[in-house]
DNA sequence: CTGAAAGCGCTTACAG
DNA sequence: CTGAAAGCGCTTACAG
């Protein structure tokens, strides 16, 4: 009566056994189409062995299953913090398009230490993993032509690296829409808190940001630029470094949102009102973004598809495929921090 | 020479055939404790396996094992979300946990809905995890017993569930710690955002304030308790409601760091200073509270040892042992918001 | 249409 | 000390 026994789960061979009919067969018709049970077995036979099945709850045993295909369904993703709700929130995107195209994924942090991505590599293959989704890619020293040599299938998230196939965001473009709106109300001495030097996601937004700013005809002297942590206590520090320089600027950019939730409290330690004295625009629209006691405008990325999409390339990987990046549209939301 | 040939992983059998032994004896070897090669071969033959092991980076496959052998060393975590920064942080401390003692662990996310839970239940257990920790239990409705019915191991994380052994912060505690620092500050009008009745977290938070509350003299009249949503945006709508009443409360509590967030914004939407006009307290101590343009006051909790407990209380539930739940002591720590 | 065999890579009593 | 066998639960050509 499809009650879960305790004991021992039910195998193919019990199925045959409770049938009276051989597991081979009762195999082939579980992997048989559904409606057609073309060539496994009887319409008749098919039948009965899909009753028995469902009364049972029968499932397959993966790791039995892994052995004889070698395929596991599994799916490694590496990133610097899942504490870092973008990363969390790209996560869900993949659990969830893995989930539909029956994987499974395992996720685990490197914090951004390149010793600590190399063994989480080790360890994701040791599980044999079909492939990888890394998500904390350095541009400078990194694995992939290692794995590449070593033919690991493996897609990019978040953080792109020439060559190598990747799921981001437009990361380039959305750094020139901030420099258009920075522009375009007026702000002319600008700051940018520009993130990790080593992640392409900080080098994009603010390379993009630059370079309109320039093609406006506007100014950057030296300083203008902070490199930073991603997090809050990164924006502080980079905000209090920009503040303490000679003439404090009219807008800042922070090319994550933690970083601008870090400057706006710095902004405020120095008496100074956001949106008012110093307008501040974050990167990511991450929920926290537009319920802040002041909202703060924001480039939306769509994370979670980029999360789905590292899947789907993933796939083509994994059948051979030559698959091409994709740099999903940002799109710039204002609100009264930069208003 | 140690390079990992993309063909096909090194087996034991290739082990055995490169050696000229049986795989039984390299088996043996490679499970027994690395310095008395104790009665698994010897001391020579053992020595070459282990250096040959090295050599070609020699790891078992996983699948093979947990066929052999009928464990995964798989953990099955279910959360509400991992896009919240606080499961986030103990599913930190699980994976830190999980690997120290070799397991892997799945996380998926069940939205606290509970249909969805049981879903993801089943998914672990198809997969065959070895055992289950359960972040997202409800207080009403809930699949535990079933569970125990089942013999599937597992234990809860952050909340807690009587009858089921946990690993959580000692939440009343924390709700008695604001509620005593409130009182100490000459508030006396207070109102409580009380997050969501389903969970444990919510009803002892807020039950250990109320309780300390009435104990201390002081009143709280209808109205005063609002359950909400967890979120910055369900803080920001409780406080609303609260604020919409009759009287403004002069200091309010709230469950959680991000609805205490979205408090925030109601305030200050109502031309009202935080820290002055109305003091806010959270709860978790993220690491935003302390970085908040208003730094936030906030009861931590020790997020990722909670996590690592959690792996620690399962390993006992494992060998089959009764355990005991943990409660977590927290601590108040005092910010801008409520000075 | 269905059965029987082989084998994925491992572990574990059991002999000798 | 070491070998040989059995078997975990499954899938997949291959016969008939």
């Amino acid at each position: 009566m499809g009650n879960n026994t305790t004991e021992r789960a039910v195998t193919l061979k019990d199925l045959a056994r409770e049938l009276g009919i051989h597991p081979s067969t009762v195999s082939r018709v579980l992997h048989s189409d559904p409606d057609s049970a073309r060539g496994a077995a009887s319409a008749a036979t098919a039948r009965r062995i899909r009753e028995l099945a469902a009364e049972v709850g029968y499932s397959p045993d993966p790791q039995a299953t892994s052995l004889r295909t070698r395929r596991t369904q599994l799916l490694g993703v590496i990133v610097p913090r899942l504490s870092d709700l973008v990363l969390a929130i790209m996560y869900e995107g993949i659990e969830e398009a893995a989930a539909a195209i029956g994987y499974s994924a395992f996720v685990t942090n490197s914090h951004d230490d390149v010793a600590e991505q190399r063994r989480q590599v080790e360890i994701m293959l040791a599980r044999r993993v079909d492939g990888l989704i890394i998500g904390d890619s350095h541009l400078d020293v990194d694995v992939l032509p290692e794995l590449r040599d070593r033919a690991v299938p493996f897609v990019l998230m978040n953080r792109r690296h020439p060559g190598f196939p990747s799921s981001t965001c437009d990361d380039t473009r959305g750094g020139e829409l901030v420099a258009e709106h920075l522009w375009a109300k007026g702000h002319r001495r600008v700051s940018v808190i520009a993130g990790e030097p080593y992640a392409s996601t900080a080098v994009d937004r603010t390379g993009g940001f630059v370079d309109r700013w320039h093609a406006l005809g506007g100014e950057l002297p030296d300083g203008s630029i902070v490199w930073s942590r991603f997090d809050t206590q990164g924006g502080r520090e980079a905000a209090e470094k920009i503040l303490s320089a000679r003439s404090a600027p009219t807008a800042i950019f922070a090319v994550n949102d933690f970083a601008a939730i870090g400057a706006m409290g710095a902004l405020r330690s120095h008496g100074m009102i956001v949106g008012q004295d110093c307008a501040v625009v974050g990167y990511n629209d991450t929920s926290l973004a537009a319920e802040l006691p002041i909202p703060l405008s924001s480039v939306r990325s769509p994370m979670a598809e980029i999360g789905r999409q590292a899947v789907g390339l993933l796939e083509g990987v994994l059948r051979g495929e030559a698959v091409e990046s994709v740099r999903l549209e940002p799109s710039l939301q204002v609100r009264e921090s930069s208003a």
